[in-house]
Parts: C-alpha cells; structure tokens; sequence
RNA sequence: GGGGGCGUGGUGUAGCUGGUUAACACGCGGCCCUGUCAAGGCCGAGACCGCGGGUUCGAACCCCGUCGCUCCCGCCA
C-alpha cells in the first residue's frame, strides 16, 4: 500500500498508483462518468469514478472522510491537469448529514451572523482558509522582520493585578478571591523588558471590555507589539513601523497561493519607499479645506475624519498607508512622551491603513520623575503602579514602540467588511461560542 | 450610553402603495445524462412570513410592544 499522497503532489506521480485522503468536497455526478473532488490540506484533487465506483458513497454527504486509491493520469480536460482513474474508495468517516454550508460554491453565500453560529465548520470555507493562511503569514512576517532587527520575542502574563491604562474597559476576573483582570495590552511589561533586551516584540491577545458593536471591534484580538529603546524620538519607531509593515506583506506576497490571491481577489497595497505623514493637527486643517469636514480643534478623529486623511494620502502621495503624528496629549495614556516643542502635543501617532486606524504607537516617558508627575497629573495613584514603574528608578532609555491589530490589518489588505470574518471564533459583545 | 437597519422554507434573498396557490437562487431527495469543473435537464419535499397584541371584511405587507441579529456614533487595534 503506498503511502498518503497529498493533492499537490499528484503532478509528481504521474501514471503511479497512489492513495489520497481527505474530505470530500463536492460530486459531479452525471451518470456514466462522475466527477469527485477531494480536499485535502494543500488543495483539490479530480478523481473520475464509475457508477460502481462511488456505490459506496450511496447516502453519505458532502464532508465525508474519504480515502480514495487511483492512478494518476495526465488529463487536459481535468481541472489543474491531472486526474486520479480507477479509484477505489474507502470511508474514513461518514458524513450522514447535510453540513450548514456548502462549501464548493463559488460565491460565498453566507451571512456572518449564520457563519459565526457554525464557524466550527464555515471555516472549511476556500475563503476563510485563505484568510487564515494570510493572517498566519502576516504574523511570520511581522516576527522575522523584528528579529532581523535584534528584537527578541517575549511572553508576558495576561492574568494582571491592575489595568493598564484608565481602569475602565477591562475583564475582571476572580484570582483565588482576588480581583485580577484579563491584559488589555503588554504595554507594561514591554516597556520594562526593553531594560533587558533594548528590543522586545509580542504576538499575543488583548482583552478589552468595551461594549462596542461595530465592523472593527471585538473584545479579544491578536496584538503586535514591539518596544524599542534608545530611540530618538517617534519618528523611529515610525521607521520601525514602516520596515515591519513592509515586512508582513512581503512575507504574504511570497507565501499565498495563486489560487488564495484569486480567490481574495487580493490587491496588494500601494506603500511608497516613504510612508507619508501629517501632523495631527495639519491633517485637521487639511481635511477641512480639502473636503470640508470641520474637526479643527478636537482631540481625536472620528473614523470619518481617518477615511478622510485616508483618502488624501491615496490621492497625494498614491499611499494606503498614512501616519498620523501629534495626537493632543489629553488624548493619549500618562505614559506617552510630550513632544519637546509643544507640549500640548504628543510624540505619538497612528498609521491609518485606507482609511482605518490600524496601528498606535510613540515614544514613553523614561525618567522616574516624569511618571510620577504624570500620575498625579492623570490622578492614578503612584501606589499602584509601584512595581512597574521600579525599572524607571534604575536606567530606561529612551523609548517607544507600537501595536498592530492583526484582525484589522487582514480584514483592510483583504478588503473585508467586518474583522470578525478574520477573528477565527470572534468574542464580541454578544457572541462568547463557539 | 445614544441612533439607524433588518428578522420570510436548511441557506441567501424577492414580495412589503394590504386582497387571500408567498416567489427565486443555492442546498436536499428522485430520475436522465461517458468529461464535468459554480456541471446541465426534468420532477419533488420543504416556510403559514421572529414572537405577542392591534387596525381591517381581509396583513408577510400598516400600527404598538417584545425578543433576536446587524451597523453607526462615543472608544479604539
């Protein structure tokens, strides 16, 4: 018995006699000859059956676990080329009932709402393993690019005994009959890790409880941090941001399929040399000249005035990537740096992706001093963050770092509507299963 | 915390200036077909139109309530 071969490997065989497993995907049945197609993890594979030869699938249904031995035979008219003949099938596990979907349509007929209730099985989906494998890469991407750059991967806690930035919007859970609360992001533990290795990254989970039921939120996401020392100001982090974002989509340019890019119908971004940028409170002047929305004087942009800056980073500079440095200090977390030249603003900025916020990140405060007057200013007590901020007692760099939303930066390459077609089982305000 | 939209067979939708056999596509079952590839053709099963109440001679279609879903704003990745 020859050993399993998988559906990208028939090529090889050519004229052998071989033995596929997988799942079957679809049945053309048109009497005299009939046409099954099986899935396996590296794609599809034709097989010709006889009426005889697929009597054995007589009652089962589309999902069946199937082991299908054949001769590989060049066919032009089979889908890809070759073809398997003379099969003998064997069921591995049989499906007696009708699947939630049917996966081998072309179009995608599926609601999310339907899709999320049977994501277990919808994710079967061409599309969705498409999406998967994309956002797979986009993280291989995202982790070879920092280590080309010295920075090291750590692991920090996401069980943490105080919340991160304001205190609201956090998971509390029960610790052995104390209060703890799920990350809402490694911003701490980050910071003081760039005391260790100057330069540190992490692909882990965040949580943040906020009721918020829109295309773009979820209330578990995968976030890509990194934290850099001995930096500048914002704009080198903004130069790492540029080199990582480069990075992810080159490691998905060079790991998706054809058939995955046609099937997406993935438009790789425009990204110049030089990602543009404009200055926080320029971009509220610009927007206001350019296409008349007025948010002169407000401290942060509304995803309106973002598809705005967007759009003028498209149509100027024939960028999708644009950032957005200067954000007004009132807006930001006590531990962002002040620029040195107005301190009502900030050496912080966001890199809107066509027109969605897709990554925050500046350069911290690094002295002692300068948190504690920032707590007292922010009216958090210096008690509780007492452990955190030891490391700012004993020799911090100037630094800063970034965090990118996975889900979002996948959901906007692949021009998706919603970030929970990316979010394998997405916790939202009302969905906690599967 | 505010605001909008939707809720029709298993799925995705049409019907919604009220009129009584609720339509279409996909899926499902049966039959036909020796080259399909979103196979095709014919036949068939399957929804009393989220739920409750009201208006009316008559409601999937109008009104009220309720539940569910969804999106937007606040926030943010």
């Amino acid at each position: 018995m020859p050993e399993r071969t998988l559906a990208s490997e028939l090529k090889a065989s050519v004229g052998r006699r071989v033995r596929l497993q997988g799942w079957l995907h679809n049945l053309r049945k048109q009497g005299k000859v009939n046409f099954l197609i099986l899935r396996d993890r590296t794609g599809f594979v034709q097989a010709v059956a006889s009426p005889g030869e697929i009597e054995i699938l007589q009652g089962l249904q589309m999902e069946t676990v199937l082991e299908i031995e054949g001769t590989v035979v060049e066919a032009a008219p089979a889908p890809g080329g070759f073809e398997l003949q003379n099969i003998v099938l064997k069921i591995i596990n049989p499906v007696t009932d009708v699947a939630p979907f049917s996966f081998h349509q072309k179009e995608f007929n599926a609601s999310l709402p339907y899709f999320l209730d049977h994501a277990a099985v919808g994710q079967r989906f061409p599309r969705q393993r498409a999406i998967l494998k994309l956002a797979a890469s986009a993280v291989e991407g995202f982790r070879k690019t920092l280590r080309s750059l010295g920075f090291t991967e750590i692991f920090t806690p996401k069980i943490v005994g105080s919340a991160t930035e304001s205190g609201a919007n956090v998971f509390q859970i029960d610790y052995f009959g104390q209060p703890a609360y799920l990350a809402q992001s490694p911003q701490f533990y980050k910071q003081i890790m760039v005391g260790v290795f100057e330069r540190v990254f992490e692909v882990a989970p965040v949580f943040r409880a906020e009721k918020f039921d829109t295309a773009r939120h979820v209330n578990e996401y995968l976030s890509l941090d990194a934290e850099m020392g001995f930096i500048e100001n914002h704009f080198s982090v903004m130069d790492a941001v540029s080199t990582v974002i480069r990075g992810m989509l080159q490691c998905i340019r060079e790991n998706i399929s054809d058939e995955d890019r046609q099937l997406l119908e993935l438009e790789f971004p425009a990204i110049p040399d030089s990602i543009p940028w404009i200055y926080y409170p320029e971009a509220q002047e610009m927007i206001f000249k350019r296409y008349g929305i007025d948010a002169r004087g407000e401290p942060d942009l509304a995803p309106e005035h973002e598809k705005a800056i967007g759009r003028w980073a498209k149509e100027e500079h024939g960028s999708d990537f644009v950032f957005v440095p200067g954000y007004p200090m009132v807006k930001r977390p006590f531990y962002t740096h002040p620029s040195s030249e107005d301190p009502r603003f900030s050496n912080s900025f966001d890199l809107l992706f066509r027109g969605m916020e897709l990554v925050t990140g500046g350069q911290r405060l690094h002295r002692y001093d300068d948190y504690v007057a920032a707590l007292e200013r922010a009216h958090y007590p210096v008690e509780s963050f007492k452990e955190y901020l030891e490391c700012f007692r004993f020799g911090m760099p100037p630094h800063g770092g970034f965090a990118i939303g996975l889900e979002r930066f996948v959901a906007q390459l692949c021009r998706l509507d919603n970030v929970k077609w990316v979010t394998l089982f997405p916790r939202d305000i009302n969905r906690l299963r599967p």
